[in-house]
DNA sequence: TTGTAGGCGTTATCAG
DNA sequence: CTGATAACGCCTACAA
């Protein structure tokens, strides 16, 4: 392996100096640095990183700890956060399936002296209390997690109106009997539509039914066994919002394979609005979701609270979400 | 930040003792040892990472080099390198879009010191000439690349066998007219598959038609529109065969717009077998891959790489598929 | 069974 | 502008 040493060595200079060349620190003249960074190539020279931390405390890098996440949401996010990260220069170690207040500990006990800094997305909706007292190790940004109003920062989507949207879109078609396919049971994001599906409906004066409320889990199988759930249901209900677009999906084959017609015997809704939703049958009627922005934007936070270090006061960003209109809920028009 | 010096301190013993703790090193007395351990737990001590590289020369963390993903695939590789990575005590350090040389190359320095080995992911099919020659500052294993009977490890999808069982399913559909949506120009899977494609017609001595050749990137958008295009080919294409799910899922609703009935107007399978193929209308029969594996063989390949250190005979794998008949191309036994 | 001490590759401080 | 040199936190002979 090849060592600054060996660069300062074969360029004739102390290894201060080409420590200087790299790190701009003092001044060097034009004309060594010239020599010493072309040696250094020459070389392939290439400091490392382990030795560097040790002494400035700093890795560049930084964690990234996720739950098990499968699917486009999952990539959207690490690219969102990938981008960020290389435009700043930022490593990313990435570290998947943690649930509970244990694994997140142990995972970030594990980061230690690895990272500068930590995103962790966990939407268990448990995990609020747990993760109330997080080890302040290094700075801490929460994506898509249940806590809210706290000290940390933190980027969330904006669930509340996004479903209020859908259902409203619902209504203003003519809908009064709409049912809900849920996310998973303890997921902030599927707690906070639910939440809001239902204070729509008591905004439109419409009175609710709780077997209108099916369980589902994100999946398309969930979804899809959801929907030929809610089909026993009498009086049937004429429109379905599922909480997220897969499980909209797999509703769509459910009332397919029942010789249900859609939009015009049940209308769906779903939400994300994934890239596939377009090209379903029907077009799927969706929220949009800007996961990427999501990713990029926890980033952000953390690299500028990065750089403030002390001086930086946590603040909890919401993103708004789009409805798109296609033609799963009736024509936009139609009322 | 505390360190081992605190943990020597508190326990009454030297750093050396606390060390061989750690590290299963020499022999400490029973009762030393769990001291010693629960004064490290109390005190939160992490040994720091950096620190231990410097002098192990090891990381235990691992580089992934992917380029320009998206959807499934991609999170389904990283799930299956994350799975082994646990298993088996290892970081993973992620870099995405790299697409030539130069690009990985920095990449891969940039890696320098922080990793023990790569994964490389470059489907780019002239970047097979490109990385003939990499750095071999530490261990590599090709994940899903072009370079073939190299000296690299290598994982790589079946993709011939596959793409053949499909041509034969829509031949002895008695399908003649059978065109194919390529995937993205330079990528080797499409490449492949599309090979595979023209040389099954051959073994079914089907004359080839040059312009039953639409062109794809693997989005769904392409798809929908290679597809309109085929529509306007005289004698129309009976079966369309695309590169991968995304594509036939976009040529699904292309038919659709233009009322032609799958698969009683034209047959339509794809290839990957996502999740959402069965839940498309009609359900889409296709080749199963098991990307998952592909990362987590991909990554089984890299430790036992790095345990045998010299004495390791580099091996190229190649995932079997499995064809998956469901209703897309007409019903199974039909011919 | 335990302690001492040298060194891993860098950066930072202080003299020149 | 440049060069010694002391840390940084840890592991590992070598001694005790």
């Amino acid at each position: 392996m090849v060592t600054i040493r060996d660069v300062a060595r074969e360029a004739h200079v102390s290894v201060a100096t080409v420590s200087r060349v790299f790190n701009g620190g003092g001044p060097v003249r034009e004309e060594t640095s010239r020599r010493i960074r072309d040696i250094a190539t020459a070389l392939r020279y290439v400091p490392h990183a382990g030795a560097r931390s040790l002494i400035t405390s700093r890795t560049s890098t930084i964690g990234v700890l996720l739950p098990d996440l499968y699917g486009e949401f999952f990539s959207e996010v690490i690219r969102g956060i990938d981008i960020a990260a290389r435009r700043t220069g930022y490593h990313l170690i990435i570290s998947n399936s943690h649930h509970d207040k244990s694994e997140i500990e142990s995972a970030m006990r594990a980061m230690r002296g690895r990272v500068d800094g930590v995103i962790i997305m966990s939407p268990d909706i448990d995990a609020q209390a747990l993760m109330a007292n997080l080890p302040d190790a290094h700075p801490v940004v929460l994506l898509n997690c249940a806590i809210r109003g706290t000290a940390f920062d933190s980027v969330n989507i904006d669930n509340a109106r996004g479903a209020r949207a859908i259902v409203q879109h619902l209504v203003s078609h003519g809908h009064r009997r709409i049912a809900i396919i849920t996310g998973a049971p303890r997921n902030v994001d599927g707690h906070e539509r639910l939440l809001a599906y239902r204070s729509a409906l008591r905004s439109a004066s419409i009175e609710q039914n709780p077997s209108y409320e099916a369980h589902g889990s994100f999946t398309e199988e969930s979804g899809h066994e959801a929907a030929r759930l809610l089909l026993e249901i009498r009086p049937r209900p004429t429109a379905i919002f599922a909480a997220n677009d897969s499980m909209a999906i797999g509703a769509l084959s459910a009332l397919r394979e029942a010789g249900i017609g859609v939009p015009d015997d049940i209308a769906v809704a779903g939400f994300d609005d994934i890239t596939i939703a377009r090209y379903v049958n029907p077009p799927l009627t969706s929220v949009h979701v800007p996961i990427a922005e999501l990713g990029e934007r926890a980033m952000a936070k953390l690299i500028s609270a990065l750089r403030d270090k002390d001086r930086h006061a946590p603040r909890q960003d919401l993103l708004g979400t789009t409805l798109v209109i296609r033609s799963s809920c009736g024509p936009p028009g139609h009322s």
